[in-house]
DNA sequence: CTGAAAGCGCTAACAC
DNA sequence: GTGTTAGCGCTTTCAG
């Protein structure tokens, strides 16, 4: 195998830029230009390098095209788990997203290098970068990173994350209008003649902080006023939100409807409201937040806030490219939808 | 900007190998093999190395590796694609078993580069092949690729498809296991009384004749005898089914199940049954095979056979690694299980 | 044990 | 217009 193969195309498959050069006689100076469609080449050479490049089934070796060129034509959307467990399964949005980020990135000729990452040992997002296998980065963000991502946002420009806004960020994000989704919320529960609404859930992160005001501002545009009474702050955990709910019931306070911060919460405090012998949505509507599989296949159909995936992805795309270009692109909102299923109906 | 940057770290970011060296005061072949964890450097030196790199933030590039080591720790995941519109979205198997095989590439600490590839001109699989991006290929096959997978088997080896088993087949293909399939669904069938079963569908695929074997073992296995009247070959489109199901109904042949090819027919033929005043399952069961959208969300929650794509993709990966190591992998089989719901009850 | 040097396959500035 | 040449940043002989 150390013997050099001296027919046209040693050891089949992997022809290089060379090995076409000397079939067609010309130099590899040419053939990269005639491959890359320089103009500065006759058409007619160019077409018949192309001819030859495309018989022989000879491509660009990317490595080494990336390697001289310092860019990959590739973006990275990274996935940054807990643990090592099969989440990317568990999770619909996940995969939902990361099929329209697929869809958006291939559709300007760029690759998509999955990147699942468990976030255990510091330095996970630099590491990342420095591997220069990406000439930009989508992160489907948690919380949990804000800080990881915020420490390399000053000198890293090409990412974007999905994440709610936070208050001390400084990487570009896109995340859904939880405001708006909590005002479309509340419209749609006074539409149906609701007055006295609950808002349900803590306000203890940014998304939830944005939900309580577009909850603030649908009672505003409604005519409503807001009632201290009726916001509960119920923890984000299915039994620990059912016996907030139950507790708030025990207090006899009169409402028609309640908005909670998430599909979990209403969906805990739908079992409160059965327990208790009030009807869904007969004596209480019920709205919940993200659409998620609960609000779809729970103890009841919700109606949820519904974030647009594919206006998500398309828009942090669309700024990644920008970034990517240079341009200093701030962060964005992607708009939200109301679901109405039984629970309000 | 064209004055050099004499300080440790020139252009913020793009560390190399060579401004290690320096800081660490030894040669750009000792750095690599101290990264590399190569012994003939000594512990401490190594040690101290690696601590440089690592506060500076230096990651080996990854394209002069590739380029280097002809070798790239990325597995392909390609999806070929009729059309340009988003499909990979549309498609929760697609989906669900990108996220699979994901998984289980990450967990060999390989990356996944998705290859979403609309499937028009000729050599789009020897130009993923050639452009040496991947160490091997994972594609997510439709029959209509058989061609194109034929042609370069003979060639490119690190490559598994998931594809059911064809006559003149020479990739490496994993499938579900149709006529276990067909088996289960029979006998799942006769053990709930059922003694007059018809099979639904045209045996023109490779599938599908491997489901009608499965009917006809599970037949056997349950004492039951096979009655050519009972085979109904039904096109594969909703309408022509539910027309060929009526069909078959007017002819006034007794029997009290439908194995259906395919989850389509399986739906068609409920709907010709209830037309016919037949209730589905008091007078007629009835199963379908994919476990797909419609058979969970159609008009009546269907029996169907379902593939476990977990196992499918640990399969397919598995064989691509020893694949990669030079072993000539033989194609295999998926298990599939009976997911029993109201049509069959 | 360590370093110098060659070369992976490509692009582009610089000659001609 | 085309070819020569110098790297892109790395790994790995080969020499010491």
């Amino acid at each position: 195998m150390d013997s050099p193969d001296l027919s046209e195309a040693p050891e089949r498959g992997r022809l290089k830029m060379a090995d076409i050069a000397r079939m067609a006689g010309v130099s590899i100076s040419t053939v990269s230009r005639a491959l890359a469609g320089n103009p500065l080449i006759p058409k007619t050479l160019r077409d018949q390098i192309v001819e030859i490049a495309q018989t022989h089934g000879y491509v660009v070796n990317q490595s080494a095209r990336s390697l001289r060129l310092r860019k990959t034509d590739t973006i990275g959307v990274v996935i940054p788990l807990a643990d090592e467990t099969g989440q990317l399964i568990a999770d619909p949005f996940l995969l939902e997203m990361v099929g329209r980020l697929a869809d958006e990135i291939t559709l300007r000729n760029y690759s998509v290098l999955l990147n699942k990452v468990v976030v255990t040992e510091v330095g996970w997002l630099e590491r990342i970068i420095q591997s220069h296998r990406a000439d930009g980065l989508v992160v489907i963000g948690r919380s949990a990173q804000h800080e990881a991502l915020n420490s390399v946002a000053g000198t890293y420009r090409p990412m974007v994350v999905w994440a709610a806004p936070q208050p001390d960020q400084h990487y570009c994000a896109v995340g859904g209008d939880n405001a708006e989704g909590g005002r479309l919320a509340v419209a749609h529960l006074a539409a149906t003649g609701r007055r006295r609404i609950v808002f349900l859930g803590a306000t203890d992160t940014p998304e939830a902080v944005q939900r309580f005001a577009g909850y603030q501002k649908g009672l505003a545009e409604a005519g409503l006023s807001l009632d201290p009474a009726l916001v509960v702050a119920a923890p984000h955990a299915a039994e620990a939100a059912h016996a907030a709910m139950a507790a708030f019931l025990a207090r006899d306070i009169a409402f028609d409807a309640v908005f909670a911060r998430s599909d979990l919460i209403a969906l805990a405090a739908v079992r409160a409201l059965a327990e208790a012998g009030r009807s869904v949505p007969g004596d209480v509507a019920v709205v919940g937040f993200d659409d998620s599989v609960l609000a779809r296949h729970g103890v009841l159909p919700l109606t949820s806030v519904r974030k647009d995936l594919e206006v998500g992805a398309r828009t942090m795309i669309d700024l990644l490219f920008r970034r990517m270009a240079g341009e200093d692109a701030p962060g964005a909102c992607a708009p939200v939808q109301l679901v109405v299923r039984e629970s309000s109906r």
